[in-house]
RNA sequence: GCGGGCAUGGCGGAAUUGGCAGACGCACUAGACUUAGGAUCUAGCGCCUCGUGCGUGGGGGUUCAAGUCCCUCUGCCCGCACCA
């Protein structure tokens, strides 16, 4: 049987205490040394905090544990992101009303969390299904609507059948709804969209500055899709009509053949013969019936039909036929595009399929392999004036040309789409906006917020949004004309009310504004932010685009929300696979903390674990973390024991020994750390408590007092790690309350210097011996000691030395012939 | 299809960024203590044909020196996916 030194009692009896002396209150009157670290909130789901929540938490309060021994004033708030579907799903199924299920769930994790032992400063939570939160999401929603921000209009947007409600672009998943797996189809609605899309050269060129994972810097990068090109306007023969089309190869317009509208371009209607008429109708019905799915398959056959109109060429006055295609997104650039087969492989296979003429424009500049379609840079044939032109040039020079004439522009596009924000689902916050039948949209006086979410409404989703059959809800007056109006029955996507969550925190009880400005420009930004990789394209998008337009109306004067950024792996099951109930892989963290406490789950999350990679679990790992806080609670009864006896006062070699380890591991300790490497952080402390093992085991005469010293260094490095075990044990050594009010330990580069080092010697670069040298000595004098030794002059005898390099501190190598 | 990342003992994972591969831990082996050991302590532990041998997914290259840089192949993971 284990002793079990340090339990689960042990983390009450310090969290009481820290509670009751409050330790971690955070102290504005230090703001100026302020270090605000923020790990994404959670989700109140019905289940209790999992491994998952741990890994996120526990590693990122040792290291504010760290700051805060380095002397950071260190805010650490936690809240909960509220609202959402499970809640309302959850109501569905089992009819508790989701205000009850979320607070009742908050309620556990809070508690929970309080177990965990982290430093979180519970004055300042949020919660963004309480009024007092999300009347403030609502007033940012205002703010943008006054700025022309926010705006509506119908649209085909992502619906997803099963959730009764629409999608924003990044919550479809391989044409998926990102919740349930719902194939995603299309819908016109009117709805209200944020234009983040004002934002998207700030937003891309700024990544560049932010100290993010390069990988979520590419996926905003490519998220945001942005794309030099032009756009040119062509007529509709025999109409005065004309459209723009956008592209990036304006290079290869002598080659269009002809042009394509999507099926939703309003154009189509106005240019379609009637010959035509029967035929693009079926066409635009066929393409809105397609899921998403069908739509996005790679191995799809092109599809699309002719509307019996054409366009003329800009240049050559050619009649060009128009199409209509569903590879064509409504969505990107005008709807429209010119169709060079020649040089698109799309264009290609759909003119090979509907018989279009293909006509080569570019031939390779290189003499290489061109055959079509040919979607390389090279050389313009065939193309009037421009023959004979790089790509490269041509795409400027023609448009330039056509520009003359008004007929064409440089023009950049990107990928990123408008956010669109409107839910038709109950548990959000409603949208702040009435509708007048005389005045039209007017927002509610920012004096009548919140606009509260009524509690007693029917929510079982039939496509309509709940809010809309609460009469008491949805009657009012119109702040405009005091006439009647109806309330918006729709509610905020819930990643409005996570886009400014970490502005509020600093100023969560400010009842008169959402935060002070003057107080949360020296607040912020956040200094370290941790959390999922999963976000890297919505939450942390929506975010910056949100703290811009607030900078912009005069709100913030930082650019950046998350100046520096770290996002945990996550932990899989003991059999390598995600944790998932189905499979029955999922560890129960609950489970060990009653058995191990908090601190050696923690631990072992830290030590086992690459912490952006994560892995697998493994048991036999938690209980090698449990015998390690075992072995120091030895040491530190051993030191009792020995404390009042005679010992030395002299610091000889294998002190020297000893302080050499302890100021390396200080050194590592405070470096990894630093960089949220705590296994290694953790390796180095094992090390350190190695040697003091030994040093007690071979030194028969020690030096007690030093001993001691390191000892408590010892514990002081180990405190963010297992904050309640040394804490206890810190006590034990009698020493004051509290361990975190001691200083971080500072290394001495003077006791990392040692007398003689130990250097590998290689002949032709492979590994035959090792020499011990002066850690000063000279090179020459290194070369000198190396040649002497018996084993290396074995391997030179006889040979005629070409070279030799020395690596001080490292290694020598020897090149013979 | 395009873009990015990863691949190191039986296992989790380290390697001042080109300089002694395998730190630390698990598992395993041996010994000590012991009524006992699934506790603790001490030591060993990449592989083999045991050599001046081989070795960081396979093959090639640059270099005095390569896990690290370059080329190529294979496998896994992630992002985007008709964005003109």
């Amino acid at each position: 049987m284990i002793v079990m030194p340090y339990s689960p009692d042990i983390d009450r009896k310090w969290q009481k205490k820290w509670e009751e002396t409050k330790l971690y209150k955070f102290n504005p009157e230090n703001v100026d040394k302020k270090l605000y670290v923020l790990e994404m909130f959670s989700y109140p789901s019905g289940a209790k905090l999992h491994v998952g929540h741990w890994y996120n938490y526990g590693p990122s309060d040792s290291w504010a544990r760290m700051k805060k021994m380095q002397g950071y004033e260190v805010f650490q708030p936690m809240g909960f992101d509220a609202f959402g579907l499970p809640a309302e799903n959850y109501a569905i199924k089992t009819g508790i009303h989701p205000q009850d299920s979320t607070m009742k769930n908050i309620e556990t994790m809070e508690r929970q969390l309080r177990e965990m032992g982290a430093m979180f400063d519970w004055d300042y939570e949020v919660i963004t299904c309480l009024p007092e939160y999300y009347k403030w999401t609502q007033w940012v929603f205002l703010q943008l609507y006054k700025a022309g921000l926010a705006y509506r209009k119908e649209a085909p947007v992502n619906w997803c059948p099963s959730c009764n409600t629409v999608l924003a672009n990044e919550q479809v998943q391989d044409g998926r709804c990102e919740r349930c797996g719902t194939e995603v189809t299309k819908k016109n609605l009117t709805q209200w969209f944020l234009k983040i899309t004002d934002y998207a050269e700030e937003l891309l060129n700024n990544i560049d500055e932010l100290d993010w994972p390069e990988k979520t810097k590419k996926i905003q990068t490519n998220w945001i899709g942005r794309s030099e090109g032009a756009e040119i306007e062509f007529k509709v023969y025999g109409k005065d009509l004309s459209f723009r089309v956008f592209t990036t190869r304006a290079d290869t317009l002598y080659g269009v053949t002809y042009v394509v509208l999507a099926p939703e371009n309003e154009l189509v209607d106005k240019i379609t013969t009637d010959g035509q008429r029967k035929y693009v109708e079926e066409y635009k019905e066929f393409a809105k019936k397609q899921s998403e799915i069908e739509r996005l398959s790679t191995t799809k056959e092109k599809t699309g039909v002719f509307t019996g109109a054409y366009a003329v060429h800009p240049l050559t006055g050619e009649r060009l036929p128009i199409w209509i295609a569903d590879y064509v997104l409504a969505t990107y650039g005008t709807g429209c595009v010119m169709a060079v087969p020649a040089h698109d492989e799309r264009d290609y296979e759909f003119a090979s399929k509907f018989n279009l003429p293909i006509k080569r424009v570019v031939k390779s500049s290189n003499g290489e392999d061109d055959v079509l379609p040919y979607t390389e840079y090279g050389v313009l044939v065939d193309s009037a004036e421009f023959t004979g032109m790089k790509s490269e040039d041509a795409r400027i020079k023609i448009v330039e040309r056509l520009k003359e004439e008004g007929k064409a522009e440089i023009k950049v596009n990107y990928r990123l789409r408008d956010w669109l924000v409107s839910r038709q689902r109950y548990w959000g916050a409603p949208i702040p906006v009435i509708h007048c039948e005389k005045c039209g949209i007017v927002p509610v006086p920012e004096e009548d917020l919140p606009v509260r979410l009524p509690y007693n409404v029917e929510f079982a989703p039939d496509g309509e949004s709940p809010l809309k059959k609460s009469e008491e809800f949805m009657h009012t007056t119109c702040p405009n004309c005091g006439g009647p109006a109806l309330r918006d029955p729709d509610t905020l996507d819930t990643f409005v009310c996570s886009s400014w969550y970490y502005l509020r925190y600093p100023d969560n009880k400010n009842s008169e504004k959402p935060f002070d400005t003057e107080w949360i420009n020296k607040m912020l930004p956040v200094d370290k932010y941790i959390g999922g990789a999963e976000h890297a394209a919505m939450h942390l998008l929506y975010a910056r685009f949100i703290t811009k337009a607030l900078r912009d109306l005069g709100y913030l004067k930082f650019d950046e929300p998350f100046k520096s950024l770290i996002h945990q792996g996550t932990i899989l099951g003991p059999d390598g696979n995600k944790m998932s109930k189905s499979k029955g892989n999922v560890v129960s963290p609950d489970d060990y903390i009653s058995v191990y406490g908090s601190d050696v789950f923690r631990l072992y999350l830290m030590f086992g674990f690459a912490y952006t990679e994560g892995g697998p679990w493994n048991d036999d790992g938690i209980k090698a973390v449990s015998r390690f806080l075992s072995r120091i609670e030895r040491l530190i009864e051993r030191i009792s024991e020995i404390r009042t006896s005679q010992g030395k006062d002299e610091i000889d070699r294998d002190e020297k020994e000893l302080n050499f380890t302890r100021h390396y591991t200080i050194k590592s300790v405070t470096e990894d750390a630093e960089k949220f490497q705590f296994n290694t952080s953790i390796s180095r402390l094992m090390e350190l408590v190695n040697a003091l093992y030994k040093y007690d085991n071979d030194v028969k005469v020690k030096n007690i007092k030093f001993m001691e010293d390191v000892v408590a260094d010892m514990l002081r490095l180990m405190a963010p790690f297992a904050p309640h075990f040394t804490e206890e044990m810190w006590e034990k050594m009698g020493y004051e309350y509290s361990i975190f009010n001691q200083s971080w330990p500072k290394w001495d580069e003077s006791a990392l210097v040692k007398d003689v080092v130990e250097i590998g010697v290689q002949i032709n670069g492979k590994l035959r011996g090792r020499v011990e040298v002066p850690s000063n000595a000279e090179d020459k004098e290194i070369e000198r000691i190396t040649l002497e030794d018996e084993k290396i002059k074995e391997y030179v005898e006889g040979k005629e030395i070409k070279k030799i390099i020395v690596i001080r501190g490292r290694l020598v190598n020897i090149v013979v012939k």
